[in-house]
DNA sequence: ATGCACACGTGACAC
DNA sequence: TGTGTCACGTGTGCA
């Protein structure tokens, strides 16, 4: 397009801008134009205002854009764009990350509980259907000798467990006899009690019963 | 500033600039001056080319800015921006949530694996302490049976998997004898072999050897 | 026809 | 010095 000298207004002609808002500029350059007196244009373009108004709302958008990426190599626009990329991009596979992660964990953690509560609540079913119930039984034969059969439901670490509880009672194991049968441990052991541990029956049989119900 | 009118280039004639390059644009609108016949000014900006790498580069920035937002509501520039931001602050929330509750299951699950890991060393270091080491010893004391000696690791869940292995192998244990102490597990066991399970001892302590290894 | 979004070329700065 | 970035006002096409 050509522009006329004559009889036409000059379309670049920059006005007095000095109203215009300064603040929350991106590179904030203060683009200042200075007015020298003398026959200054009264055109103004239809969209001049409207133009300011859009430019105002991006450098918004841009400086809220920048307040959320946390790494910021510069302030110009693009790198401002490029932070965003690459920031968008690592939360992004954050999130994969995570999400794969959890997945993972919640399969083999809710797998482990299910395993576990499927294999109790076999062997429970299975005790039941032998009519098997558990079951505790204490007698002495002989000073600091005991003779004792233990019914419990068999559980993974049961068997651990009651030893640890037997060793913590005191409890030195001989001719110990253990089958693991019918979703049922059966322990018939004869044990020798050392100084300091407890010897009533009726009262060992209480805390193996206790010791049993928490396997 | 002041544009003279005479003996002075327009500062914003447009010029040919059907060379540039008309992809990737953001709103598409095209605009291609139409260069009319006549006296065109050879004037140009010194930054002008750069500044026309600069609003591509910028564009193009953009455009790969959109392409990572999924949600995307319009096509001009503020709104990428906006979608972006939108976009990050939803990546950001579901970062939190994600590692918070990978966090928690980890609080619960992995101090589990954590605590049996630490048992399991604990008796690894015990065993080693009292310089006692993993061992079988499996010998014929009749026809059909077996006397046997293993030391193991002391695990939880480790006796019932090796009374697990004594039943799929066909062994009935009799006079069984089963101490754990010092992190290890000691079992001497008389056991009978039902029909159809091995019998050589050699191969049957390969295989108890193996077992112990896996619990 | 009215508003909106865009690319353009430019002068002003900053490093 | 130049190189790069910015805001500006504009023309233009589209809904």
């Amino acid at each position: 397009m050509i522009i006329k000298c004559d009889k036409m207004e000059f379309p670049n002609t920059p006005f007095d801008d000095s109203n215009i808002s300064e603040g929350s500029k991106i590179g904030g350059k203060m683009d200042k134009r200075k007015q020298i007196e003398g026959e200054v244009r009264e055109y103004k373009s239809k969209n001049l205002d409207a133009e300011r108004r859009r430019r105002q709302k991006l450098s918004e958008r841009l400086l809220e854009l920048r307040s959320l990426v946390p790494n910021i190599t510069n302030m110009t626009k693009e790198t401002i764009i490029t932070d965003a990329i690459t920031y968008i991009r690592e939360l992004q596979t954050n999130v994969n990350n995570l999400s794969e992660q959890l997945l993972e964990m919640e399969a083999t953690h809710g797998e482990e509980l299910e395993r576990k509560s499927e294999e109790i609540l076999d062997t429970a079913e299975e005790m039941a259907n032998w009519g098997i119930e558990p079951e505790v039984q204490v007698a002495h034969i002989g000073t600091n000798k005991l003779w004792m059969k233990i019914v419990c439901q068999k559980k993974r670490g049961g068997f651990t467990k009651l030893m640890e509880a037997m060793n913590v009672l005191g409890f030195d194991l001989n001719d110990t006899s253990v089958t693991a049968s019918k979703g049922a441990f059966l322990v018939t052991s004869s044990v020798e009690v050392v100084r300091g541990g407890l010897i009533d029956a009726h009262q060992i049989r209480e805390i193996l019963l206790e010791i049993i119900r928490g396997i």
